[in-house]
DNA sequence: TAGTGGTCTAGACCACCTC
DNA sequence: AGGTGGTCTAGACCACTAA
């Protein structure tokens, strides 16, 4: 007797992870309440057998989920489905991307596109000499035509993008486009009130509450290729985390 | 002729995972600059070798330092040190916790600690039965005296800390006390303005901007144990987070 | 005592990058 | 072509929990 019946279908011959393709299909499961909150699932060493793979990898599929906080373990006794819906994450995405994944229309309004000379704090967060220059972006981005926030990024002179280009896409799409593998992310949130330009650009009034994210983005070589220093309108916007201890 | 000289002792009869011993020292020596940002790291078959380890101990080793955002692999090319000083990160701890990990002097006004009907968000994010009571907190957190933060709790009746206990230690703190491991926490991060009641507790003019957080915590077993609805003075506080894509 | 997850090993094959 | 990390296997022993 099962506790979990659980059928999944494996392509050993596809070029995606045996672990992924478990991970994925659990996770399925999860969603559409097949396996309910609470609920225990049989030991890996079952689960690694009914579903025809080695115990390794029926560990790191189910280690995908304990990350993500939709499985809890505890040794001695086992493996659960946490209770509680859980909601999705704030990515290594930009706006533009989360804007369009949740259907709504996003544009942007490009205010600046330069070359410049970055203050200290922006020169070390990049990794510039002390007389190098940098590319400074400044732009509105708006949701179904409501402003929702003011980015102010910086770039290395090297990735450049296309403001044209910026009116249409995110930067984070376009950067990916030319061949930089984003990776890490360090982020700082906070808030602030709206300076009178920020009130204007945004069409609230001075002094409205705003969110501040200021962020460093590095690439697969650790190298850092964007800085941004964005806020958002504080009703239209906030972020999800999820923290899970070892 | 190795690019890392890179000394540890391992200690093979201490019940901490030699992978875990290996991510410290690693993770040392990267504090320490004797991992240069940058820098390449041997390969891990090399290193595997060289400190007395398998393969898949020295990966995973070294998966927790990528996971932290220090390390950056790339296939084929090798491992790097990340460029640009990491901060540490938001944990699964208290704010109490965090202060006086600073050096602040944190301490606590408790204005209300009572038995409550909860509302219909409250009692689904922690379970409860409809018609089911719940415990209600209601605290001022200061640091060296100095208003910093309003935190309001809801938690189920049988988790009740204190009040004399609360004064002088943290929330967390108290629950870890008790024999519940906290395991999870799902974070909603947004901005608001001060409501005149808001801005008297915590010395700020009305309309002040305040940093909301909304908390779920659940422990190893997934049950939902706590869920906190706090704002702190923007001023003052911050949140640090690392992203990591796979 | 029986069952669970946690750790560790030794080896294999593959995909990707650089030269 | 050679070197790197990514994946997968089959097994072993241990620590913790619950009955």
């Amino acid at each position: 007797m099962t506790t979990t019946p659980l059928e999944v279908g494996l392509d050993r011959s596809s070029p995606v992870p045996l672990y992924f393709q478990l991970a994925v299909q659990l996770e399925a499961a999860i969603d559409c309440g097949e396996l309910a909150p609470g609920q225990r699932l049989d030991n890996e060493i079952e689960l690694a057998d009914r579903l025809g793979v080695s115990r390794p990898t029926m560990r790191r599929a189910i280690q995908e989920l304990v990350g993500k906080g939709l499985l809890v373990r505890k040794r001695g006794v086992g493996t659960q489905v946490v209770q509680g819906a859980l909601k999705r994450d704030v990515e290594l995405s930009s706006l533009f991307d989360d804007l369009a994944k949740a259907q709504r229309r996003p544009s942007t309004d490009v205010l600046v596109v330069e070359r410049r000379r970055p203050d200290d704090g922006v020169a070390t967060a990049l990794g510039l000499q002390p007389e190098e220059d940098a590319v400074y972006l400044e732009r509105v981005r708006k949701a179904d035509d409501v402003p929702l926030a003011i980015m102010r990024n910086w770039l290395p002179l090297d990735l450049a993008p296309s403001p044209e280009l910026l009116r249409t896409r995110g930067l984070y799409d376009l950067m990916r486009g030319t061949g930089i593998h984003l990776r890490i992310a360090s982020q700082r949130i906070g808030a602030t009130s709206a300076t009178s330009e920020q009130g204007r650009l945004l069409a609230l009034r001075k002094g409205a509450p705003l969110l501040t994210m200021e962020r460093v983005t590095y690439d697969d070589s650790g190298r850092p290729v964007e800085l941004g220093r964005h806020v958002y309108r504080a009703e239209s916007y906030s972020f999800q985390i999820t923290l899970v201890s070892r």
